[in-house]
DNA sequence: CTTCATGTCGCCCTCTGCTGGTTTGCG
DNA sequence: ACGCAAACCAGCAGAGGGCGACATGAAG
């Protein structure tokens, strides 16, 4: 529905419905509908690009490109304005793009897998999960990768220098990816609803990070401690060894001369002592379960 | 007819962040 | 020596920027 005042407009426009095509590209044979649009063609072949900026040094073959260019870099307007959030662009096919992560479409689909993609490209790039393609190439040592911001990642890390790395605020710990940090911070740092308690004592913790500086302090603690005297020790073992000095039980008897003893060390020590070194490996045995014991 | 602004479709790129397997260091 | 937790690392998808190429429409 074209209307106009004037008859040469509509002239105009009427020959926009016409498929003839006049103006052939005499390098490629393409035919254009108006010598202008053949020009611009024969541009491209020729890389002549008569719009240019003289503040940035680019160039273009069309003033539209030149124009769109003005905006995404130097007027910086962005006409269209999402009605569903604050995003705005410099083109409508943006726009277009990001009505689709709104509403959820995804129209392009892969033939060989579920998987569906928002626009053509994530599609293409999905691809190649499915060939096992790796195209790009860390010059440093040839390793290969998937995805063009992997072997950038990958070069700035093994081999660059001043490699950027991500501290946590809470304890310092530097990490090398800044996801990864994340992760850190919701393990390590973040508040859990349900408290861990101390096995060793009575503290609590609603934070991993600080539960784990706590064990610390009980690492050198003789926290087996004797509830008959003031003895402590670092080792559950030695405690239960050590209360036998209080019940004056001894488990360990020798079955040649039926001597009780504490200890199996001590035990052994008597047998040394006053007992034939040749004796079977099986001299003796626990009063409590019968064990036999070998003591060399 | 030409020029210019604007529109449209498509391509490629980068940045970003999540995921899950692997490696490493510590208790 | 072993097991576990945390960091490392590559794969992969979401989102958005920028431009190539060409079409359309208004105005001179």
């Amino acid at each position: 529905t074209f209307t106009t005042l004037s008859i040469s407009s509509l002239k105009h426009h009427l020959k926009t419905h016409s498929d003839e095509k006049r103006h052939v590209c005499h390098l490629c044979l393409k035919a254009f509908r108006t010598a202008t649009l053949l020009h611009n063609h024969v541009n491209v072949h020729t890389r002549t690009r008569p719009y240019k900026r003289s503040d940035c040094d680019t160039a273009f073959v069309t003033s539209g490109e030149l124009s769109r260019h003005r905006h995404y870099k130097h007027t910086l307007e962005k006409r269209f304005r999402c009605s569903l959030c604050k995003y705005s662009c410099v083109e409508a096919s943006k726009m277009k793009r990001r009505t689709r992560s709104h509403t959820g479409e995804r129209p392009s689909a892969c033939d060989l897998c579920s998987y569906a993609s928002k626009d053509a490209y994530k599609l293409k790039r999905h691809m190649v999960t499915h060939s096992g393609e790796k195209p790009y190439e860390c010059y440093v040592c040839h390793a290969k990768f998937t995805q063009s911001g992997t072997v950038k990642i990958r070069m700035l890390q093994k081999h660059g220098e001043n490699v950027p790395k991500y501290q946590c605020p809470h304890c310092s710990i530097f990490i090398a990816q800044k996801s990864d940090l994340r992760i850190h911070l919701r393990n390590l740092h973040s508040h859990m609803a349900v408290a861990i308690k101390c096995s060793y004592c009575e503290a609590v913790f609603h934070e991993r990070s600080a539960f784990i500086q706590h064990k610390k302090t009980h690492r050198n603690e003789k926290r087996f401690k004797c509830d008959q005297c003031s003895y402590a020790c670092m080792q559950e073992q030695r405690l239960i060894v050590h209360k036998q000095t209080h019940t004056g039980e001894k488990p360990f008897t020798s079955l040649c001369c039926n001597k009780s003893f504490q200890r199996e060390q001590l035990l052994s020590l008597h047998f040394r002592k006053h007992h034939d070194s040749n004796i079977k490996p099986t001299a003796y045995e626990c009063s409590k379960c019968g064990k036999g014991y070998s003591l060399w």
